[in-house]
DNA sequence: AGAGGGCGGTGAAACGTTTCGAAAATGATG
DNA sequence: CATCATTTTCGAAACGTTTCACCGCCCTCT
C-alpha cells in the first residue's frame, strides 16, 4: 500500500480511504490510485487488516470426522454459506477426541477467528472455560453442551428414535437391538431415551443384553452386531444410532451369512445419498443436513452482523424416518416386504 | 504480552524471548513470567505474530465437491496431516466453477496462506497467473495444469480405465457406454483416452454415440445414462469416469425398470466405502486415496519446511481395479457371476 | 472583506508481535 | 581492583493496515 501511495503520488491515508470507501476521494486521486494498483497488482493484506481491525472475517468449524457422510454434508453447506458471506472457514476434525479438539479450539481462537461452530465431542467443562474467556461467538450444533450457554441446532433425536423403533415394533419385532455411540454427547443420550420409551410405550422390556455401545466408528459398529448376533436369543432387528456403525453392522451381518432384511432388520440413523439405490435399501432416520447447515451459518452470521446480545437461541429440528425395504415384518412371507414399502 | 510483561516486571522483548526460547532468559525471570501468562490467562496473538513473521501456518486447499467420497477422504487425509504439523488448514469448494476457484484463491492468498493444495477446475492460465505472482508453493491434485510447474500427485488415469474397459471386454461386453466428465481438467482426457485405447487395442470400434458427457454430478450421470439406454442398440455395459454420476446411473437403471448386473453392468471411477456392503457390489476403479492425501500434503510440508527450490516434483500413482458383482459375463447364465467375481 | 462550513487530503499513532543492536549485569582474569 | 568477555535484559523499529485529529482550500453568506 505503502509502494501504491508512491506511486500514485498520495498518503497511504488516501489509499486506504479509496480501497475502504470511508471517505470521499477526488476522481483526478482516484484515477491515479486504481492505476497504481493495476499497475503494481496491488492485494490488500489480509493480515495486518486483522489485526488493526480485530476482526479476521474468518470462522473455525470443528466436526468429529468429515467422513461421517452427515459431517461431510453439514460441512459443505456450512462452507458454502460463509463463502457467500465472504468468511473463510478454518475446518478442523476433532477424531472425536477431547485433547485434540481443546487444541483445535485454541489453536482456532489464537488465530482471531470471528466465531465458531462446534459439533462438540466429550464433556464440556474445558470448551466452556476455553469459550468464555475467549469472547467470540460460538454456535454448537448437533450436540449441546449443558453448562455452556450458546447459540444451537439439534436434532429432536429422542422422537426420531422414538418413531424409528416404534416402526419397527409395528412391524412385529420385539426384540431390537441397539447400537449407540458412546454417552458422554447429548445426541446419543437422547436417541437411547428414544429407544427406551418406544419400547416401554408399546409394553416391551428393555433389555440390556441387546445394547450395546461403541465408538461412532465401522469396526465398533460390526464388533457390536457380531456379539448381538451371537446371543442365544438374537434380535431380529438391529437399530444403529449412526452412519458407519451401520456399515459395520452391514459387514458382520455379510460376514456371519445372513442375510438383511430376510434375516435381519437393520435400520440407523442419518440418511445415504444413495441408500435408494442399492440393496438393501436402508430405512433411515434422515436429518434435515441442508436446514442443520444453513441455520447453523445464519445463527453465527448473525451475531457476526452485530446482534451479540441477544439471548441464546435454540433450534430444534425435526428428523424423519424414510422407510425404505431394509426392515422386514416379523413372520411375514417375505414378499411381504415389498408391499410394506410400497405403503 | 505487554500486559504480562508489565505483571512480571520485565521487558516484552524478555517475555518473546522465553516464549519462543530464542534467547536464555534467567530461571528467575522465567519464572516471573510464566506465572503471570498462568495468572492473565495469556495466549499469544497468532495474527500479530503473522503479520511480523511473514507466515501464518496456515495453509489453504480447495476442491470442486467435498461430498464427492474421493474428495472427502482425501480432504480428510490432509486436514490431518496438517493439524499434525501444527497448521490449520482454510478449506474452499469451488463448485467446479472457474469465477468461484479464482476467487477463492485469492481470497486464501490475501490472509497470507503459506501453501497451496488445489484440485484445480477450469483451464490453468488464470490459475498460473495468481499463483504466479503470489510467492507461495503450491501443490497441484488430482488434476494437472498445463502451463503450471507446481508439484503435483495425480492418478495414472489412462491405465486405470484402461484396465477397467479391458476387463469389460474380456467379460465379452463389445459396445460399453462410457460417460465423461467435461474436457477441461486433466484425468478426464486420461480417462477418455484410455477408454478408446482399450478398445482399439481389442479391435472394437470407438462409437460416439456411446460416449456421453456431464458435469460431475449426479443428475448428469442420469441423464447420460437415460440417453444411453435408449439408444437403439443399448449398450452391455456402462462405465462411469466419477463417482457421483454412478449414483445418477444406477438411478436411471432403476427407473427405467432394468437391473444391474442382470440386464445391464455397471462400473466406474472412484470405490465407495460401502461398495461391498450393498447390492449390487460396484466394481470400481479405487483411486489410493490415503496416499494421494499423504503425498500431496508431505509435497507442501517439504516446501514449507524450506525446500524451495527443489524441481516441482510429479507424483503418478497407481489404481486398483475392485472386482465385485457388477459387471456380469456376456451370454453367460446368471449364476456364472458370483464365480466370475470369486475368480 | 472576513467569518464560517464543507470537502479532500494527510501525518502519525495504534494493533501485538519479533528482532536487532546496545546496554547492563555478571563473572573471569591479570 | 581494573579490565575484559560473556551473559542477560531491554528499547525501539518494523510488519501493513486503519483511523482520527488536523490542515488547507474553496465556497457561501453576512
Amino acid at each position: 500500500m505503502l509502494h501504491v501511495a508512491e506511486v500514485a503520488r498520495v498518503s497511504v491515508a488516501t489509499v486506504s480511504a479509496l480501497i475502504n470507501g470511508t471517505a470521499t476521494v477526488s476522481p483526478e486521486l482516484s484515477q491515479r490510485i486504481e492505476q497504481a494498483i493495476r499497475d503494481i497488482g496491488y492485494n490488500r493484506n489480509a493480515i495486518a487488516r486483522s489485526l488493526k481491525m480485530g476482526t479476521t472475517r474468518t470462522i473455525g468449524l470443528t466436526v468429529p470426522h468429515i467422513t461421517n457422510p452427515f459431517f461431510t454434508d453439514v460441512v459443505s453447506v456450512i462452507q458454502q454459506a460463509f463463502d457467500r458471506a465472504g468468511y473463510a472457514v478454518m475446518l478442523c476434525c476433532t477424531d472425536e477426541d477431547l485433547n485434540t479438539q481443546d487444541d483445535q479450539i485454541r489453536l482456532l481462537l489464537d488465530r482471531m477467528v470471528d466465531g465458531l461452530i462446534v459439533a462438540r465431542v466429550g464433556d464440556g467443562a474445558i470448551l466452556k472455560r476455553i469459550v468464555d474467556d475467549a469472547n467470540v461467538p460460538v454456535v454448537m450444533l448437533d450436540r449441546v453442551c449443558e453448562g455452556v450457554d450458546t447459540d444451537t441446532v439439534v436434532l429432536d433425536n429422542q422422537r426420531a428414535v422414538f418413531d424409528a423403533i416404534t416402526y419397527l415394533i409395528d412391524l412385529g419385532h420385539k426384540r431390537i437391538g441397539y447400537i449407540s455411540g458412546s454417552f458422554d454427547i447429548s445426541p446419543m443420550h437422547d436417541r437411547m431415551t428414544g429407544y427406551r420409551e418406544a419400547l416401554q410405550t408399546a409394553g416391551l422390556p428393555v433389555e440390556n443384553e441387546l445394547i450395546r455401545f461403541g465408538n461412532f466408528h465401522e469396526v465398533d459398529g460390526y464388533n457390536a452386531t457380531m456379539q448381538l448376533l451371537s446371543l442365544h436369543d438374537r434380535p431380529s432387528a438391529i437399530f444403529s444410532a449412526n452412519n458407519p456403525m451401520v456399515i459395520g453392522t452391514m459387514k458382520a451381518i455379510r460376514d456371519i451369512g445372513l442375510f438383511c432384511p430376510e434375516d435381519i432388520s437393520v435400520a440407523c440413523f442419518d440418511d445415504f445419498p444413495w441408500s435408494d439405490v442399492f440393496q438393501p435399501q436402508l430405512t433411515t432416520v434422515a436429518q434435515p443436513v441442508k436446514a442443520i447447515g444453513e441455520q447453523a451459518a445464519n445463527l453465527l452470521l448473525d451475531r457476526l452482523a452485530g446482534n451479540r446480545d441477544a439471548p441464546p437461541r435454540k433450534l430444534t429440528l425435526k428428523g424423519r424416518l424414510m422407510i425404505r425395504n431394509s426392515c422386514r415384518p416379523v413372520g411375514a412371507p417375505l414378499a411381504a416386504i415389498a408391499q410394506s414399502v410400497s405403503a
